[in-house]
RNA sequence: GCCUUCGUGGCCCAGUGGAUAGGGCGUCCGCCUCCGGAGCGGAAGGCCGCGGGUUCGAGUCCCGCCGAAGGCACCA
């Protein structure tokens, strides 16, 4: 019997002990949803297989005593089929004990449903935008984006398995002043000239545009003679590069078609797929900003201020109003993001019931303003936009934090981060951290190719329930002679009880946006395998005459050299733990190998 | 000043109101003539930042304080 089960059958014996008058005051809508009586692992194994804590929430509304209204459950769950034995503890938990067929049904469950094991359908019929990393085309993912590609990749494919349709983004910032920066910089650096104040520097700079200059001259154009316009200095005195010129125009052309085809190659090595990589430029190019400004403008959010035209949003809630096209003519950052909300809402193909953003802490100062929007368009803010705030990655080096910047040239970027210790490593390493926690990633470490993580404990499970297989085919042992039944000694029991917890977990880290649920769930299991492996052999193996001579001989021989059907029970219980291994390593986008 | 997040053994972290707070790294002691030792068993190590409150019950929720990181533009 499973937990989810157990808690449905604790909700019709409430409902029954109401109907039957038992229940005291307690009406049933004063119950709480169903999915309130969860039933839970108790830390202590002398307190049964599951525990319950309903008695404790419902016994003040019942105007009962906990450990008597306690009872009461008791007294009928002792009557349920997969049932050995119910006692009330304590203040008034009611601690359950199953028939070990009945916990062990679920190795049954697994092997059946196969790779669908511990997947629900609850989110079903909704449509959820995700979008994550979105680092400007202006050079490669670093450190940062790298920990959302890793989470918000496996976010995708925990929503996915609780049902969603999901719809993965990417927002390529290519309009507007970062990307004049990143031209000019690269006209700077053709020319040999100094970095310009507010530019790029680094060797990838230099390398496009090489790159610009070859693939110039291929089309016939002589690049550097274009016409160039000296953009002057800033307020220091430092020349800011290139002005607004011909060259600058074209580099700027060729080389963010550049970038955008290294992010997507990064993206594809790391194994994150997006469905749609968005160009900011293509909301000013399709009118859609425009668009979207009359549309805020007709339910009275815009007006005019100082030359410039302003988003109401404070009438929504959000601190201070918000210019979105600028005395200048030139239109705010922000006016792309209201008509970008605006797309992914009412899109012609799959638009989004929700839209989640994954940001950067350096980012949390923008939801005040892009819920007001939210909600200026008339949708609900916490509903069909979710703003998740992701702490920030910092790069240590001697156990000191070091600032990154391109200019110091200690960026640690995506492909750094590969090629020190892999796509499984670096993908679980980011993605078992709770994203709301900031992350250190020490320099050292990375250079050392240290094998010290624990994406290698979970996937050495898998490896050795493989291992453990080609064992069993080889002793022609036959499955079909299993009796789960056996599956009775105390490490039976942990595994068995970490298998029937994954669909919780997994519907947890769904409904939490907590994908790293699932990779400390998988190091649980793996403990309990790894523990069950050290004491119950699959494949049997003989006593010797002096094991055959001791006190404990029986305990021993079930431990080495059990019946065909606990055997067999054994190895069914292998490969249900291999599969749900796999299943929960697949949704991190970490490779489960059959050897190591 | 205001806003957000965080504070859990020496270090890194898990714990969406439940029983004696878990795991990894590190330290110490053990375990391969036996399905792979990338593993297992055991030991030492904790006022869950501090103080109030709510609750049958608080690491978890609320308030205040202390500390850390980040953010508060007609920048993008």
């Amino acid at each position: 019997m499973s937990p989810e089960a157990l808690s449905e059958l604790i909700y019709t014996i409430a409902q029954d002990l109401i109907a039957s008058g038992q229940a005291g005051t307690l009406t049933v809508d004063l119950l709480p949803p169903a999915d309130k009586f969860a039933v839970m692992r108790p830390k202590d194994r002398a307190h049964g297989d599951w525990a319950s804590n309903a008695a404790m929430q419902l016994a003040k509304k019942a105007g009962m005593k906990p450990h008597d209204f306690a009872e009461l459950f008791a007294a009928r769950l002792k009557d349920a089929d997969g049932i050995k034995d119910v006692e009330v503890a304590g203040p008034g938990f009611i601690n359950i004990t199953l028939d070990s067929a009945s916990a062990a049904a679920v190795v049954d469950q697994v092997l059946a449903e196969g790779t669908k094991f511990g997947t629900n359908d609850h989110l079903a019929g909704r449509t959820l935008n995700l979008e994550f990393v979105s680092a400007n085309p202006t050079g490669p993912i670093h450190i940062g984006g790298t920990r959302w590609a890793a989470v918000g990749d496996s976010m995708a494919r925990v929503l996915e398995a609780n049902g969603a349709e999901v719809v993965r983004e990417y927002y390529f910032n290519d309009h507007g002043e970062q990307i004049n920066r990143f031209a000019k910089s690269l006209v700077a650096a053709a020319h040999g000239e100094p970095t310009p104040s507010d530019g790029y520097k680094g060797a990838y700079i230099d390398e496009i545009a090489r790159r610009v200059i070859v693939e110039a001259n291929a089309d016939g154009i002589d690049i550097l003679d274009l016409e160039r316009i000296d953009g002057g200095t800033d307020a220091d005195g430092e020349p800011l590069g290139e002005g607004d010129s011909a060259q600058r125009e074209e580099f700027r052309k060729r080389a963010v078609p550049m970038m955008f085809s290294e992010i997507q190659e990064s993206m594809k090595e790391f194994r994150v797929r997006f469905d749609v990589w968005f160009h900011e430029n293509s909301l000013y190019a399709d009118g859609e900003v425009d668009k979207a400004i009359a549309a805020l403008r007709e339910r009275g959010d815009i007006f005019e201020k100082d030359g410039a035209t302003w988003f109401a949003s404070t009438k929504h809630g959000d601190d201070k109003d918000r210019v979105i096209v600028k005395s200048d003519g030139n239109y705010a950052y922000f006016a792309a993001d209201i008509a970008y909300y605006n797309n992914k809402r009412h899109r012609a193909d799959h638009p989004a019931d929700v839209a989640i953003y994954m940001l950067g802490a350096d980012h949390h100062g923008y939801i005040g303003r892009m819920m007001a929007m939210c909600a200026a368009f008339g949708d609900q803010p916490g509903e069909n936009m979710q703003i998740l705030i992701g702490q920030l990655v910092n790069v240590m080096k001697d156990g000191k934090p070091v600032r990154m910047s391109k200019r110091a040239g200690n960026v640690v970027t995506i492909d750094d981060l590969i090629d020190a210790i892999g796509v499984d490593a670096s993908r679980y390493s980011l993605a078992r951290t709770d994203y709301n926690s900031p992350v250190d990633i020490d320099l050292d470490l990375l250079a050392s190719h240290s094998n010290d993580n624990p994406v290698y404990y979970v996937q050495y499970a898998h490896a050795r329930s493989c291992n453990v297989d080609r064992n069993a085919a080889a002793a022609n042992i036959e499955r079909d002679a299993a009796d789960l039944a056996l599956l009775d000694t105390a490490a039976d029991g942990e595994v068995l009880a970490q298998l029937a917890q994954w669909p919780a977990v997994l519907r947890e880290a769904g409904d939490l946006r907590a994908p790293h649920r699932v990779a400390h769930y998988l190091e649980d299991l793996a403990a309990a395998y790894h523990k069950w492996y050290n004491v119950e052999r699959v494949v049997p193996m003989a006593l010797t005459e002096a094991e055959e001579r001791r006190d404990d001989a029986e305990a021993l021989r079930i431990a080495k050299c059990p019946e065909p059907a606990r055997t067999a029970a054994r190895l069914k219980l292998n490969d249900a733990v291999q599969q749900v291994i796999a299943n929960g390593l697949e949704l991190l986008g970490v490779s489960a190998p059959d050897k190591m």
